[in-house]
DNA sequence: AGGCGTACCTGAGGGC
DNA sequence: TGCCCTCAGGTACGCC
């Protein structure tokens, strides 16, 4: 499940790979995933060049010399995937297949067909409702805890809100809290200073850590050259149901919140 | 407006 | 062995 590690990770491989190139064409095998609709899509992106590959939140930005931006979101099983010139099949689910000048190709393959990929003007907002990147200077602890002020949803699901912090997904919830030391469903407005103080470093140190270790292969997330990222080994709670906390030794528990699945130690997150 | 439940999808894995 | 069922989860959307 792509998280902002796994798409800093995705993105900072395809701007090594693919800034410079040229799209000669866009080959879409499932017409849904694309916005706008396939023909015009197709007839805006080709000739474009690529001026630069980042990320928002977990949307991998694309920019092209038009100054229009292909923004892409992977959801829970999309890829994005670099070939050589010369590789003969495809990646496998790929529903957009785009070509360059040099013969080489993008891949986006998504066997569960959830992801999607837009072609954005240059002056659309399409990231108006993203909320803070909380790896910028704007994720000053003042303006995060600003955010929790007055909200009754639990804190865990506050994180997994994209309007409010961006990047945070199922896996770096969990870890935040474990690190925090902050019980998953404690009211979010309730936090204390100190646990507001713990939460907003530990939401940056999990996700610096991760994207150092290009990211958690839980399932079978891969980055753009195809390679799985390393910090699965290094959760603390998430997955981890009835093994011991690596604090204090008790039992990790799972729970649901919002439908999801928590991973937390009954012990150390009380606050 | 905010919060909640459900739809969207398909592969994996468990049970029998 | 094979079939059926459930689960996984990010986001959009409809509803209250």
């Amino acid at each position: 499940m792509p998280e902002l590690p796994e798409v800093e990770t995705i993105a900072r491989g395809l701007a090594a790979t693919i800034s410079g190139k040229t799209i000669a064409g866009a080959a879409i095998r499932l017409p849904k995933v694309v916005s706008p609709e396939p023909p015009l899509f197709q007839q805006q992106i080709a000739g474009e060049h690529i001026a630069g590959v980042g990320r928002r939140g977990k949307f991998v930005v694309v920019r092209l010399g038009s100054g229009r931006q292909l923004v892409v979101h992977l959801r829970m099983t999309g890829r994005l995937i670099v070939q050589p010139a010369g590789t003969t099949d495809p990646e496998p689910y790929t529903n957009v297949l785009l070509t360059f000048a040099d013969r080489s190709r993008l891949c986006f393959a998504d066997a569960r067909q959830f992801g999607r990929m837009r072609l954005a003007g240059p002056e659309e907002p399409w990231a108006a409702e993203v909320g803070l990147e909380p790896l910028s200077e704007d994720f000053s602890f003042d303006r995060f805890s600003g955010l929790l002020d007055g909200r009754t949803t639990p804190i865990k699901v506050f994180l997994l809100d994209q309007r409010r912090v961006a990047g945070l997904g199922n896996i770096y919830a969990c870890e935040a809290l474990w690190e925090a030391r902050i019980r998953p469903g404690r009211p979010t407005g309730a936090l204390s200073k100190q646990a507001r103080r713990r939460l907003h470093s530990s939401i940056q140190s999990v996700l610096r850590r991760a994207i150092e270790m290009r990211g958690s292969s839980v399932d079978d997330y891969v980055d753009a050259e195809g390679l799985r990222g390393g910090f699965q080994n290094q959760l603390s709670v998430y997955g981890r149901e009835g093994e011991a906390c690596l604090a204090c030794g008790r039992s990790i528990v799972r729970t649901v919140l919002a439908q999801r699945g928590t991973w937390w130690c009954r012990r150390c997150q009380r606050r």
